[in-house]
DNA sequence: ACTTAGCACTCAAACATATGGAGTGCTAAC
DNA sequence: GTTAGCACTCCATATGTTTGAGTGCTAAGT
């Protein structure tokens, strides 16, 4: 059923009225507004059917309203106001950061969403599964020690050192590489295996002695399919009103500190911006907590994902078109910094 | 000024006492112990000499009494019970971490750290610039590709992918990394720069276009002088009492969060464990924190730092000696890790 | 059939005031 | 030097009381 525009343009006052005072919003002070030229007797026949359809809510019995989940999700489907031009906020400050590590400029990004939102923020590195193995190198160190070295199609290289047993000649080793490069190059990262190189060992004749590179170079390989997680500005959340309360805090605090990872939206469509209200989120710990989230992209070939982390009453037209700016910043500075290396 | 066995024994037994409740102790709590066998004026007349000494602290007048920052460090230093046995909590679940990372691996153990103490934790990766650089190498992936591998003496291989002008030719690179290895091996990493690098490739006569391989090799060399701070169980904090004012527990959280790094001690000698009590810290914003300090060491080559954060009221006894416990196990759990790498 | 003025009613928050009790400091006796 | 006794302080808690914003309902107006 779609509710009158009348209905709407009341939800609208309060959640805007709601979102900046976080006070429940009464007839009388909607009923002042110019664009509501009802008297609050009409405005509180309005309220008192909303909150039958489910988009208010009442604290207590003589206090006014305030809007529940359901009220939000209609807000910022169909009523905010989305700012026209993105929000430039901290473009300047995003572009300068110099790191160089993936991960390390993604957590730097996380502390910046903080400081200039001041909300905490939630950021993940991309995960790389899908790239494509382009080179595998062994570097002899000495009798025992090599190091490996993976070159991912994009993305940056990793490597590790392996002792193998001796008994294993340098020869044999310099083989097992040239026979992995030729085997298993230009395959996703993903389907290589600590099995489908033993397979190509055997083929090659090669000594089973050679298992520790296999078992280390799973573990390096895997490490591209890892993503990290970096919460940031705990802190801020205790600014909220909603948040006086210690016990409420904790458990949000508690939550959210106890394994990231889970905070990060199954990599579905996250189009644009992605908003989470309330109860929306799964988990009871964050049934009265929002969460905003923007995708940025590397490259052609993963994306991650920026944050943030709040009570349910936030501002979502501006930290959304905020959280978009980011996300567009973002690419552009790992585009910049990474630009050999993710084309 | 020495004070007398009493007045020791009494200030053992506020502390003591006040540690478990986070209340203000009265005189008369105090004389229905069996071992002060003194009538609660006597003991009131001590107290207020303590007081006097600047060991205790009233918060208003018909209050008991609690203890100063000076006096919890009379107590740490001369007071309290060490435990004799060190506490070998946790140490199977500390056993178990099978991360191959060393920074990962620190921040799990920071983890684990907070469950079982319910503190927030500090933990640190050591710094390792007195590292030697044991073998350089440079492999070349395509005509303008190549990835840079530094290997230390010990510890973890690092590595880097570089992207060159055209023009470079490969075998020149390839001389570069022969001369490189001959007159720059052996030398502790921190005092390989840029301008080291070009002196000996101008000796060597090779092309100013190599230049873009010494800035990203002084990047990837850096990268071993630097230390990660994890910060974990920030929402602990919230459980104690003196927390209860959200002004507090934000100010601190603010303030822990920001810059993780000014919370390791300056690397002086932390011999066993190091007990920081409230404006030891420094920071007026740790004046009401503690915090409890444990170093451990990886191989022979560097330390690194454990550490717990809580209110100034704190069972420094059993927390400090958990501390040692797993800063012990800690180094048990190093070298089985990394058996070979850090010898 | 919608809108609105009016009014009784509700309830939290703020304020005022009393009460209890834990604790101190001091004095005087032991 | 120690201790019993006592007046005094001050917080914490409980108990009203008041205030005002806000509601729901009814009845009159359009």
């Amino acid at each position: 059923m779609e509710l009158s525009d009348r209905k709407k343009q009341i939800l609208k006052a309060i959640i805007g009225d709601y979102i900046r005072t976080a006070e429940p919003i009464g007839s009388k002070t909607l009923a002042a507004r110019p664009e509501l030229s009802f008297s609050s007797a009409t405005i509180r026949n309005e309220m008192s059917e909303l909150e039958d359809l489910g988009y208010l809510e009442k604290p207590h019995t003589s206090a006014g309203r305030i809007p529940s989940p359901l009220g939000y999700r209609l807000y910022v489907d169909e009523l905010m106001s989305t700012p026209e031009q993105l929000e430039e906020l901290g473009t300047d400050q995003l572009m300068q950061i110099k790191v160089r590590e993936l991960d390390r400029l993604i957590q730097e990004v996380g502390k910046l969403i903080t400081n200039l939102t001041e909300y905490t923020s939630v950021t993940s590195t991309p995960v790389l599964q899908r790239t494509l193995l382009r080179q595998f190198e062994i570097v002899p160190i000495d009798q025992t020690s090599f190091v490996l070295v993976v070159v991912p199609e994009t993305g940056s290289v990793r490597s590790k050192m392996v002792h193998t047993v001796s008994g294993v000649s340098k020869d044999e080793v310099e083989l097992l590489a040239y026979v992995l490069n030729q085997t298993l190059t230009g395959i996703p990262l993903s389907s290589i295996t600590t099995e489908r190189f033993d397979i190509v060992r055997r083929a090659a004749g090669l000594s089973a002695l050679l298992g520790p590179i296999a078992e280390y170079m799973a573990e390096l390989i895997e490490s591209f399919g890892t993503q990290q997680v970096f919460l940031e500005g705990e802190s801020k959340l205790l600014r909220f009103p909603e948040y006086r309360d210690i016990q409420k805090a904790q458990e949000l605090l508690d939550y959210l500190g106890e394994d990231s990872g889970k905070l990060i939206p199954i990599q579905k469509k996250i189009d644009g911006v992605q908003i989470m209200i309330g109860p929306e989120n799964g988990s009871s710990a964050l049934s009265n907590a929002s969460m905003i989230y923007a995708k940025y992209d590397i490259g052609e070939i993963g994306q991650g994902v920026i944050g943030i982390v709040g009570p349910t009453r936030m501002d979502y037209a501006k930290l959304s078109a905020q959280l978009a700016g980011f996300a567009k910043g973002l690419n552009r500075l790992i585009a910049q910094t990474f630009l050999d290396e993710y084309k």
